[in-house]
DNA sequence: TCTTTACATAACTGATCGGTTATATAATAG
DNA sequence: CTATTATATAACCGATCAGTTATGTAAAGA
C-alpha cells in the first residue's frame, strides 16, 4: 500500500503539467480521451500515452462504453501522496516538539545519565 | 506561488525514492551531505546532485557551516503539493455534491430554463 | 458491407535523468 | 604551507521520456 514504487509512479505521473491538467479536469467528472484531448495541442497518441501513465499510477480508472473508453479519477487517487505528506508533516512536528523540549530544558534530566 | 513549473519540480523531485528518503530523514532534523549519503550506496557526486534537485524544487534549504553545507527541510516544503491535492479534493467533492444534487432531483428546477 | 469514430500500438527522435569517474574548490587542521 | 575534509562540477553513458507520424483495431451507424 505504501509501496515505494507506487509512490514513484504517482509522483512521476503528477510531475507533468499536461497530466496534472488532465487530473484537474477529471476531478470535475468522467471524460473520454477525445474530450480530454480537446483543449490540448498535442497529438492523439500523446494523449493516449498520458492517460496510460495516469492509469498505471493508479490515479485514474476506465470503463468501456462502446467505442469510447471514459476515464474517471480513482476515488483514492490522492490517498498515497497525502499519506506520505502526512507522515512527513508528523515527523517534522515531532522534531519541532523535541526541539521545543530541548529549548525549554525539559530533556536535561535524561541527559544526566547519557552524558559521561 | 501555484506556479505550474514549481509543481513540476516538486513532484519530479519526489518521484525518486532516494530523494524521498532524503526528505524523510531531513524531516527528523538538519543533516550534512555526508551524513545524508552514509546509508546510501551511490557515489558522493550522485548525492550532491540529488540534493541540488531538492534545493531547486524549494524543498530544502542550506546554510554554510565551515566546509559543511547542512540541509534542512524548507518549512513550507509540502505546502505546494498539499495545496494542489486540496484543490483536487475540493473539486471532486463539489462534483460529488452536484451528482448527489442530480440524483435527489434538486437541480430539476434550474434545468427548466436552460433546457429548450 | 463500408465508413466513421474512438482509441491503441509501433517505430523513430531529441531531451532529460541517474549513475559513474575524475577533477576542482574551499575551509579547517596540523 | 600542506594535507584533509566536505562538497561541487565536468564529462560521459545507457535508460527513460515526451513528442511525432503511420498504422492497427474494434464498435456504431448508414
Amino acid at each position: 500500500m505504501d509501496d515505494p514504487a507506487r509512490l514513484d509512479a504517482i509522483f512521476a505521473a503528477l510531475a507533468d503539467p499536461v497530466r496534472r491538467g488532465m487530473v484537474a479536469r477529471l476531478a470535475g467528472g468522467e471524460m473520454g480521451a477525445t474530450e480530454l484531448a480537446a483543449p490540448l495541442v498535442i497529438s492523439q497518441p500523446a494523449v493516449s500515452r498520458h492517460i496510460k501513465v495516469l492509469e498505471r499510477a493508479g490515479l485514474i480508472l476506465r470503463r468501456v462504453d462502446g467505442t469510447r473508453r471514459p476515464c474517471r479519477l480513482a476515488p483514492d487517487a490522492l490517498a498515497g501522496i497525502e499519506a506520505w505528506a502526512d507522515t512527513m508533516r508528523r515527523t517534522m512536528a515531532a522534531n519541532y516538539d523535541r526541539l521545543d523540549g530541548v529549548l525549554s530544558g525539559i530533556e536535561e534530566r535524561e541527559n544526566d545519565q547519557t552524558d559521561p
